[in-house]
DNA sequence: TCTGGGGTCCTAGGACCC
DNA sequence: TCTGGGGTCCTAGGACCC
């Protein structure tokens, strides 16, 4: 991982990049027949909607007939995970182009460091423009870009700004910006935040900056209370980070209300485990921790976790402890019914490093040549250019080591 | 025609260790 | 024998995001 400096910047430059309605006009490029239409992607719930159905009031996460009332002439498809992420793929290889400081936030937006670019490249306004137009001509999709000098404010921006917009916030004029915003766009706040805030009739940024920060704890939470108040108060010290890795994999199913037969809910998890482990493997990652997901007939949730001994991506292991935690279930199940089964993997680290154990006793870090000493130890042992993830385990310092090709 | 599919982070209690 | 402080790991649940 890589972090961007640190200083406190005086200039605007961070840009969030985010994509516009990404899986609907995805299937819009794709199918010329949808441009121009009302498109919803997923039928039960909806995952994506075009900017045509939008402006009907549909949203992202209603349900499908909630959606079909507001817009019955809505075209309905099903979702293409590999396509989207492969439009996705194509989108960060022109980010990537653009600056070295590229952070992922999800399978459409990401964060763009641009500061130090200003000679070869231009001001960030000229950047962003220059973004926008190469993603709607390489990839043909839509992005609307927000520049500021923090993460949040760029955030903040490019959901002012869309669809297909820019927008850049001045940093003299950030107060102006941020006060008069409803509470809702503060990074953290949905709807349950937003309605314990409203509740107390705090419907702004600015009138949440002007409550002590005690009270809004009090409200809220001490996590969310304290990143609430950093926010509202404009602070947002964070830097661009390269190289994040994803922390869990998985994958869910949805099952109607049918009942289901004997084996049936087996086979499916047979399905996940599966589909969950392939993935695993091709991304060269163990995991450790097996996570089952369960929906009720009810609508109401439960998780059932194991952490194996070992980190792992061998499907009969996994699916070993998920059959496990389903059994445990199973009377729950009988009694409820069930509607979705789900699986992630957490704890996950890559699958050719190899953990170690360093006693402390052994280190000593007063000017840190012993560690030095240790490590060099490591990379001559091992033949490795790089240590990867370092942490505590008890008296121990623990490393995972990948292990790079000769 | 009621209810996706992929994630992140935080909290809180209990077990366990030194 | 009793008390305790400080810490990690595991499990389960909840809020939030796209």
């Amino acid at each position: 991982m890589f972090v961007s400096t640190s200083y406190e910047r005086t200039t605007a430059s961070i840009l969030h990049a985010d994509l516009d309605a990404f899986y609907a006009s995805v299937e819009q490029r794709d199918a010329p027949e949808l441009r121009g239409q009302p498109v919803l992607v997923g039928g039960g719930v909806v995952l994506a909607a075009s900017y045509e159905a939008k402006a009907f009031g549909v949203r992202t996460a209603m349900t499908g007939g909630q959606a079909r009332d507001l817009c019955p002439q809505a075209i309905v498809v099903p979702p293409r995970m590999e396509a989207y992420s492969d439009a996705s793929k194509a989108v960060f290889d022109v980010f990537d182009d653009t600056t070295p400081l590229v952070e992922g936030l999800s399978i459409d937006e990401a964060f763009l460091d641009v500061g130090g670019l200003a000679r070869i490249s231009g001001t960030p306004q000229q950047i962003a423009t220059r973004l926008r137009e190469r993603v709607a001509e390489e990839v043909g999709l839509n992005i609307t870009v927000g520049i500021a000098r923090t993460k949040f404010l760029a955030k903040v921006a490019s959901g002012v700004a869309k669809p297909d917009g820019l927008l850049v916030v001045d940093p003299n004029g950030e107060l102006e910006f941020l006060r008069p915003l409803p509470v809702e766009r503060l990074w953290g706040v949905g709807n349950v935040t937003a309605e314990k805030l409203r509740a107390v009739e705090l419907s702004t940024v600015g009138e949440v900056a002007d409550l002590p920060l005690d009270t809004l704890i009090g409200l809220v939470g001490v996590a969310t209370g304290r990143k609430l108040h950093a926010l509202a108060h404009n602070r947002d010290p964070r830097s661009v980070v390269v190289g994040k890795r994803r922390s869990s994999i998985g994958s869910q199913r949805a099952l109607g209300r049918k009942p289901k037969k004997p084996g049936e809910l087996d086979a499916i998890l047979r399905g996940i485990v599966d589909r969950v482990t392939h993935r695993l493997r091709q991304s060269d990652r163990v995991g450790r921790t097996v996570v089952v997901r369960f929906r009720f007939d009810d609508y109401t949730r439960s998780t059932r976790s194991y952490t194996l001994p070992e980190s792992t991506a061998d499907t009969s292991l996994i699916l070993g402890a998920c059959d496990r935690l389903l059994d445990s279930m199973a009377p729950t199940i009988a009694e409820k019914g069930i509607t979705l089964l789900g699986l992630s993997i957490t704890n996950l680290s890559d699958a050719d490093a190899v953990q170690l154990a360093l006693p402390f006793s052994e280190l000593a870090f007063s000017d840190g040549t012993e560690l030095d000493a240790a490590l060099d130890g490591v990379r001559d042992k091992f033949g490795s250019s790089s240590i990867g993830r370092a942490n505590t385990v008890g008296r121990d310092m623990g490393l995972s080591v990948p292990m790079l090709p000769d």
